[in-house]
DNA sequence: CTAGGGTTAG
């Protein structure tokens, strides 16, 4: 089993276990068991994993420490939470290896806080973090932008002397990236002695996704003369960089260059090349490129597709991929918004309402756009429309307030980005219960200038937030970074760093 | 003799 899980990922540990127990000798022991587990890990074989947890209870294993890391880190990889919390309170003496497995387990999935809380209560029960805690921990900061506590980290690091490894540099740099730091990323980049392939990439994605597409092709120029061989992950990178700059010919000569290497390419490369072709408005060469690959588009593609046809009100490409998508994920309400809103784009009213019918007698709920503020090292979530937080009536305060100078600015609310059936004033006020401008609206309230207002949006922004949010940027004199589902904005004296571009 | 936790993804 140790020898398969040496090589490519496979189903043989898994097999070997099955005929172990099937013959009934040897028994298997706290070895096996963690060696299979490992396997179902990476496999994320949940079923497996849990046959194997029903074994090492019988056999009386689960005792084991090992043992149970083993079934801790397992739960986590398949995200079951709740199921790897269990199996850590059962471990009486918690090693750095378990507390490290559960914080990164939460940080998988987005927990932050929870992650946080965890790394302070291992600190505090004595045990002490090493390079592997922090990279989790740092991650954690990275997925959910909360900028404080990555910087807090980061001092954390340096301080306890935790050796600041090529691992540790490069989850770092993604934090740093991944919270709009960009320059702070490149600093930490450059001080790496040895960039491995995922270091370089990682300092890539991070250009890519702060809008800075030559600073990543200049990168993965570095990357080629250092001689680091690009992997599948890289080209995504380099291929989303280009896709964001509109570099419809570096993007084709990375494609040509990635094919070249013998890279595969993945669904995720198709998407964007057919991102970059789209967004330089090349619909005719998208779609026949979507037709020639050899792999089922999925819907992520066929979306692009349809924005593209919705921003160029065109309907010539509309049919297959609207079909293909209803067909791939009918429950997926952003499918039908998205077609709606194509639809009414080309003033098809009656395609628009049967999609909305549709949408409706099949029960389908939008998701709805949720935003996260980190004030004083603790993320504050606001859902659209939601007004659960404490502070809520202050809150609503400043929205008005703010609402009131947007417009004697001169705004004028772009109502078409609201679908339901209500009158204009109704429009309004919705597009004011967006989770940015509610969290926007908590970032005045707490914070003061120069602060930078920081928001991550699990959505993308909306032509009306952004705007609002160039003109308060102005109005009250603050630079407002908001981080959407795909990139950076970065708004600065009524300006936005993307060029209204993304 | 062999075992547990780590970063990048449209």
């Amino acid at each position: 089993m140790r020898g398969f899980l040496a090589q490519d990922p496979s189903q043989e540990p898994v097999i070997l276990f099955r005929k172990l127990v099937r013959d009934k000798f040897p028994k298997p022991n706290s070895f096996t068991l963690a060696f299979v587990l490992k396997c179902c890990s990476i496999l994320v074989a949940f079923k497996e994993g849990r046959q194997v947890h029903k074994h090492a209870i019988a056999s009386g294993l689960v005792g084991n420490t090992f043992v149970q890391t083993s079934l801790l880190n397992f739960y986590t990889k398949c995200e079951k939470m709740e199921l790897g919390r269990q199996v850590f309170e059962e471990i009486t003496d918690k090693s750095v290896a378990a507390w490290s497995a559960v914080i990164g387990g939460c940080s998988r999935v987005g927990m932050v806080n929870e992650a946080m809380e965890l790394f302070r209560e291992m600190q505090r029960t004595g045990v002490k973090p090493d390079e592997r805690t922090v990279v989790s921990v740092v991650s954690a900061c990275a997925v959910s932008g909360a900028l404080d506590l990555g910087r807090w980290l980061h001092a954390f690091i340096d301080k306890k002397a935790i050796k600041n490894d090529l691992r540790v540099s490069t989850a770092l740099v993604n934090m740093y990236s991944k919270c709009g730091c960009i320059e702070k990323a490149r600093e930490i980049f450059e001080t790496i002695p040895f960039k491995d392939a995922k270091a370089w990439t990682t300092m890539i994605m991070g250009f890519a996704i702060n809008g800075l597409s030559e600073e990543a092709l200049n990168t993965f120029g570095r990357m080629a003369e250092a001689g680091v061989e690009p992997n599948n992950v890289t080209f995504i990178g380099v291929l989303s960089a280009c896709a964001h700059g509109g570099l419809i010919s570096e993007g084709k000569k990375c494609w040509s260059g990635m094919l070249d290497s013998g890279i595969e390419p993945s669904m995720e490369h198709y998407g964007s090349m057919v991102d970059l072709l789209c967004r330089t408005n090349q619909i005719a060469e998208a779609y026949e490129f979507v037709e020639s690959m050899p792999i089922a588009p999925n819907p992520a593609i066929w979306r692009i597709i349809l924005v593209c046809c919705k921003n160029n009100k065109m309907m010539d490409y509309v049919e297959v991929p609207a079909k293909q998508l209803l067909a791939l994920e009918p429950l997926n309400a952003e499918n039908y918004i998205l077609l709606s809103r194509l639809y009414a784009s080309c003033s098809k009213w009656g395609k628009m309402s049967d999609v909305r019918r549709q949408m409706r007698d099949r029960g389908i709920k939008a998701v709805p756009g949720c935003s996260a503020i980190e004030i004083e090292g603790h993320m504050h979530e606001f859902v659209m429309g939601k007004w659960s937080h404490p502070e809520a009536k202050d809150i609503r305060e400043v929205i008005l307030e703010v609402s009131e100078r947007v417009h004697e600015f001169g705004h004028q609310p772009w109502i078409a980005a609201i679908l339901q059936n209500v009158g204009d004033a109704e429009k309004q006020e919705a597009l004011w219960e967006h989770s940015e401008r509610l969290a926007i609206a908590y970032g005045l309230l707490k914070t003061k200038a120069p602060v930078v207002i920081r928001v991550v949006k699990n959505l993308r922004v909306c032509v009306d937030c952004h705007e609002v949010t160039k003109t308060i940027s102005r109005l009250y004199d603050r630079e407002i970074v908001v981080r959407d589902r795909v990139r950076f904005h970065k708004f600065v004296d009524g300006a936005c760093s993307c060029r209204d571009f993304w």
